[in-house]
DNA sequence: CTTTTGCGCAACCAGGTATTTGCACATATA
DNA sequence: TATATGTGCAAATACCTGGTTGCGCAAAAG
């Protein structure tokens, strides 16, 4: 499984997606990640590495454990994908504003 | 396939997003669509199947042609689980100014 | 009416995914 | 040192995905 990470995938899973919102808060072992979910830590040590591999989440070792917490940053990219859509959705809501000062003034 | 599509599914593909922010300026059909792309209509069409599943996207039939156009407004679903991140990067960056002020403070 | 065009659907296939189970290794603890 | 704990990795497996090919059907064009 050579396969580039992309980020678009890894937030396709709703496992992953939960435990990106759970380590975004605090930093957490995969034991303790596991525990959030009935699944067993060794498909959430899974889930880590994919997150891992697209730089989502960075690891801090601390004796035998290791905590897993979100690099947020990294989050920006979706935000800076979807700015493009944001930018049509305002810009209708702006004609639509557009259309209610016509409308008003016509009153007048 | 009975699956439940999922936004965040839908979006994971490339081949998705890039059709994605092609309709989302005009509504096209998948021929047109199609020769954006280095693959069949057929693919194209089942992506727009997928799309529309979820309700990213809505076809206009017109004759035996049909167009398919983004739904804008599902976007926001995904700009709205950013949010979550987005607040938690404004508080950081916050915090920074908070330590930059001190800062300024400091060397007066 | 016949042919062309635009389309969706079903079957098929190679590759990817998420999960479980079993293991090896390192670090704590007794 | 022996045992328990925390972890990643590998193999097996059932399922999902994205793509192609071939088909049937409806609308337009001849």
């Amino acid at each position: 499984m050579e396969t580039r990470r992309d980020i678009f995938q890894a937030i396709a899973d709703p496992t992953r997606r939960a435990i990106i919102a759970l380590i975004a808060l605090q930093a957490l072992t995969p034991n303790a990640i596991a525990e959030h979910f009935d699944t067993t830590r060794q498909a959430v040590s899974k889930h880590l590495r994919i997150l891992t591999e697209c730089e989502l989440v960075k690891q801090e070792y601390k004796g035998r454990e290791i905590y897993y917490q979100l690099e947020i940053e990294k989050m920006k990219e979706i935000d800076k994908w979807i700015e493009q859509f944001r930018k049509i959705w305002e810009t209708r809501f702006n004609q639509l504003d557009n259309v209610l000062a016509t409308m008003k003034k016509q009153k007048k």
